[in-house]
DNA sequence: ATTTATACTTACCCAAAAGAGAGTATGAAG
DNA sequence: CTTCATACTCTCTTTTGGGTAAGTATAAAT
């Protein structure tokens, strides 16, 4: 794809209609979360997961966190919450058809950080280097 | 594509080591942001831009903000930052090639944010709904 | 009777993020 | 001599993010 297709794909979209944009700009602030990144791929691998087994695969996230973010991928569809009546509690957490939507949209951004993590890293070196010489 | 295939897509991108796991995350983290996102595609549709016309075409952004996150993604190698020795000051901002491999990356988050951002309102007052009834 | 397991919820706290607003440098225009 | 433009930078304050730890419910196992 060329930055000319790039840019036309990004535009033809519609109007952009000022109130569209907000909503949009307001979803993708909701989604571009680290935490919510990690779970909606943790989720696409292993399909279905119990709260405990989420806080295993996703390390270095606290309950109260996972707690909070796994609501909120409720609340915007992303997941379904299925309780079992059981004692102890089991709780699962599945994706949605919305929720997998996202998940392929995100699938780029995995494959471009894993294919570029190691630029990013170089541009970072190299910055340092610059502004020890000349900052 | 099939939940099947992009299971795979994402397992087949290598032998996952855990610490390049950790970078890429790490990447992810940084770039999983919604100032750098909206910069990134201001940039892909203007290609150059100067400080204030940034700052107007992101809405709602702080100075402090835009000029914040500029610098980490000059650090990170996604923008060139041109500084022109000429009073009042003029500085212009344009993507790499690395950061326009991230925009490519973004462009399937945003089209799905613009083709989902309604089902995302509809989830959220079925959500309420509910629990305003069983809640 | 006590422990264990699970998935939370609540309360408290600190550090980091982010906003507001003033200050800076400087040459050209009036 | 004052004003203006631009792209910051600095300081101060507020807001948010996120951690820890304790509490809850309850049936089954010991």
């Amino acid at each position: 794809m060329t930055d000319r297709s790039l840019r036309q794909e990004l535009q033809d979209t519609g109007p952009t209609d000022p109130a569209v944009d907000r909503l949009v700009e307001e979803v993708i602030g909701r989604v571009a979360d680290k935490w919510t990144m990690l779970l909606i791929e943790i989720l696409t691998e292993r399909e279905c997961c119990r709260f405990g087994e989420l806080s295993r695969a996703c390390t270095g996230i606290s309950q109260k966190m996972l707690t909070q973010t796994l609501r909120a991928m409720e609340r915007d569809g992303f997941v379904t919450r299925t309780v079992y009546p059981v004692v102890p509690p089991k709780v699962e957490y599945r994706l949605t058809d919305l929720g997998l939507g996202l998940s392929k949209a995100f699938c780029g951004v995995w494959l471009w950080a894993e294919a570029n993590f190691d630029k990013v890293e170089c541009a970072r070196r190299d910055y340092a280097a610059r502004n020890a010489d000349e900052g």
